[in-house]
DNA sequence: AACAATGTTCATTTTTGATTGAACAAAAAA
DNA sequence: TTTTTTGTTCAATCAAAAATGAACATTGTT
C-alpha cells in the first residue's frame, strides 16, 4: 500500500522548504485542487495537498506540506494517509533525510480507479444487500400496491447493474 | 421546467395521507435514496422525498410530503424544487385538489443526465477558465520549474478533455 | 372585500463534518 | 539510555451546510 522507490534530490532549486506561503502559480494549482476534491466529496485539506505536491518539481514530506499550506498536522498526517491509500500521491525517499516524501500520481487512470474504487464501489456492494432486504420486505407488504413496489424493485435492480457495468468502461476508456 | 400533465386519481386505498409514519418498506426505500443522494453529494432531504415519492403509488403533495417525513416545510419545498429542476420528478395535477402533486421520474437515463447536467457541467466548464488563468501564470513563472509546471499543466488540459468526453458517452451507455 | 390554501424565502438554529493540537508510539541518533 | 525526529490518534473546537419556521407573496374561494 506504499510504493517504496528511491528518488534522489538535492532538494535544490528555487523554492525554500520552510516558507509558508505559496507562489501565485502554486495558489491557483491549490485552487484547482481544492475544487476538484469538494466536487467528489472530499475535503478541502485533501485537495490543497494533494495540489500542492502537483505542483511540485521535488518531493515533500509532511512537515514542508504543512508549513507551506499552513494547516495543522493532524490534517496533514490523514490527508496523506487518504492519498496514498488511494493512490494519488507515491512515498519516495529522499537522499539523507529521513522522513517520507510524497510525489504525485499524475495518470488519470490510477486517479480515476482508486476513486472509483474507494469510494464508489463500497456503495454498490452494500446496495446488493439493500436490495435483498427490499425484496425480503416486499413479500410482506400490502398486497394493495405490490404492484408498484415490484415494478420499483425491478428497476433498482437494473440501475444496480447498469451501474456496475458502467464502471469499468469507464475505466477503460478513460484509461492510459 | 415543470410537466404539467393530468393524472386521475381517487387517492384511494391503503395510505391515509396525513399519516405521519412510513411503513417498514417505505423507511427501507427512504434509507437507500438517502444514502445515494449523500453519494452524490445531495443532503438527506432530497434523498427523503425521492425516496417517498418514488415508493408511492399516488401522486403526493408537499403537505403529505412534509408529515409523512417529518420535516419541515421549507425543506420540502427547496428538495421538491431541485428535483423538479433536475428533472428528478414530474408535476401532475389531481383531480379536486388544488396543490401541485409529484410522480417520480424513474427512468435512469433522465435521472443521470439530469445529474451530469446539473452538478458537473457547470465544474468542467468554469474549469477551462481556470486552466487558461493557470496558462497565463506559467508565463510570468520561475524558469526554473518551467518544464514541470508545463507538463502539470498538458496533463490537466489532457483530464479535461477526456472528463468532457466521457460524460456523453456514459450517458449514452446508461441511457434508455 | 375578507379569508383560506398553497408555496417560497431567508434569518436563525441545528447538525454534520473537518480541523486542530496535545498526547502518544515507534524508530533513529546521540 | 536518553533525546530527537517522525508520524499517528483522537477528544475538543470550529466552520460549513442543512433544516427550521415565521413572515411573506400569490392565487383561489366565499
Amino acid at each position: 500500500m506504499q510504493s517504496l522507490m528511491t528518488h534522489s534530490t538535492t532538494l535544490p532549486a528555487s523554492r525554500r522548504a520552510t516558507e509558508g506561503s505559496l507562489s501565485e502559480l502554486e495558489v491557483e494549482f491549490v485552487e484547482l485542487f481544492v475544487r476538484m476534491a469538494q466536487l467528489v466529496g472530499q475535503p478541502k485539506s485533501i485537495g490543497q495537498i494533494y495540489g500542492l505536491i502537483y505542483a511540485s518539481a521535488n518531493p515533500l514530506n509532511l512537515d514542508e506540506i504543512m508549513l507551506r499550506l499552513g494547516i495543522s498536522k493532524g490534517s496533514a498526517s490523514q490527508g496523506l494517509r487518504f492519498l496514498r491509500t488511494s493512490g494519488a500521491v507515491n512515498v519516495v525517499q529522499v537522499k539523507d533525510r529521513r522522513s517520507d516524501h510524497y510525489v504525485a500520481e499524475t495518470s488519470l487512470r490510477s486517479l480515476a480507479s482508486g476513486f472509483l474504487k474507494e469510494q464508489i464501489e463500497p456503495h454498490l456492494d452494500s446496495g446488493s444487500e439493500r436490495l435483498a432486504r427490499l425484496r425480503e420486505l416486499a413479500k410482506n407488504s400490502d398486497l394493495d400496491d405490490s404492484e408498484l413496489i415490484r415494478d420499483r424493485i425491478g428497476r433498482l435492480e437494473s440501475w444496480h447493474q447498469r451501474a456496475s457495468s458502467v464502471l469499468p468502461f469507464v475505466l477503460r476508456f478513460i484509461g492510459r
